[in-house]
DNA sequence: CCACATCCTGACCAATCGGTCAAGAAGTTT
DNA sequence: AAACTTCTTGACCGATTGGTCAGGATGTGG
């Protein structure tokens, strides 16, 4: 036959292993909370004896932080989408776009990251106060430079950015409120036209009307 | 002396008792989650033994449930400030006010709404497939009137009241976030700018430009 | 003042928790 | 194929969990 099985390596095993892992722990913690989640259930998710789930991750919380640190990592780089617009149409457009393709693609995630800062941050204070006070504050400097050359009227830059959050991460964090009203699971289209009723709704409500 | 001390009757003690117990449950289950909070954790948080918890609330469940019930009335009042309005910007942003007032007000609840909903629901999918979507199936209505009217420009109403919900819910369930990245908590002036912030960017997008 | 209902709580229970460990299985290196 | 490293896992640990209960304390109605 022409398949062909060969032995998994150590390094194979090692990565496909953490892999399994980290995606039944996201899953389990998004759904449980950190408090809520054990062990024994992530290691029912991954299909692997709780023992093993120690041999890779030492400790629960250990596990949990590599979690929340995958989440944010995905976060800054959708972050990028902001940078190098030529109009503020341009970025904030594809910054929703990028919050929104997130907020489908991994809601787990997104909701653990909500979990986490609801809980007061434990785990991920200091990225609050380093990279994400940076990275908010850029934008809201170029959001300002934007409003100062007559491309934006002249709304408060802090609070455009926490609407941009809060909306898009809806979708992911209230995803199980929102599928209720929907009747079922956001079709294709359902997305497509969620993204531009948000897209429509706040760059009409922040540029200049012309 | 003019202080008057008489004791506490039967009835007082149990009303009294029942507050205390249900505003620590709030806040512990708010900053740990169902699952991550513990009966000895609200017992501390009310200065009273646990096995008193379960004299009130036989089990952590219904401690739960009384909870979230609490809160969601909270929410279904503040909704009816959606109602008899005259204009859109009127209604809206009414509702924006007292969402806000409440993201203010009862953090807590606010929280433990967002946890409830983002675990899937557990002890309220009754409410979101009922109340929850009775209501919204109403207000979509008369914003679909205002945009018949032309007095709304032509949004899908839908999505604006996740807007709405997303925006305002933002500053409770994110709070801490919000409080890190603005060095404090926000003074009565900030909340004031956040309300006008959120209610200019959104009443703007979605009124027709005259 | 007494009989009764309500309130209070330390002590206790089985179940589950996060985490450990020893010993065997499997892949690697020489 | 032998020596070695990495991976696997059932059994086990002390601590904590939600919940129970007996019996004393306290307020109530006759």
């Amino acid at each position: 036959m022409g398949t062909e099985i060969r032995r998994a390596s150590k390094k194979d095993i090692r990565l496909e292993n953490e892999r399994v892992i980290l995606r039944a722990a996201e899953k389990i913690f998004a759904h449980q909370g950190f408090g809520g989640a054990s062990m024994q259930q992530i290691a029912d998710e991954a299909g692997l004896p709780k023992a093993n789930l120690h041999y890779y991750f030492p400790t629960k919380l250990t596990l949990y932080r590599q979690v929340v640190q995958d989440i944010f990592q995905i976060w800054l780089e959708a972050a990028s989408s902001f940078d190098g617009a030529k109009s503020p149409e341009e970025g904030i457009g594809a910054y929703i776009d990028a919050k929104m393709e997130i907020s489908r693609r991994h809601p787990n995630g997104s909701k653990v990251w909500a979990s986490e800062v609801m809980h007061g941050a434990p785990v991920v204070q200091d990225y609050l106060e380093d990279a994400l006070h940076d990275w908010t504050d850029g934008r809201m400097q170029i959001i300002q430079t934007w409003i100062d050359e007559g491309k934006l009227r002249p709304i408060n830059p802090r609070h455009l950015l926490y609407m941009l959050w809060a909306t898009t991460q809806h979708y992911a964090d209230f995803g199980h409120q929102v599928e209720t009203l929907n009747g079922g699971p956001l079709t294709d289209e359902q997305w497509s036209e969620a993204k531009e009723s948000v897209k429509n709704i706040i760059l009409s409500g922040i540029c200049e009307s012309n």
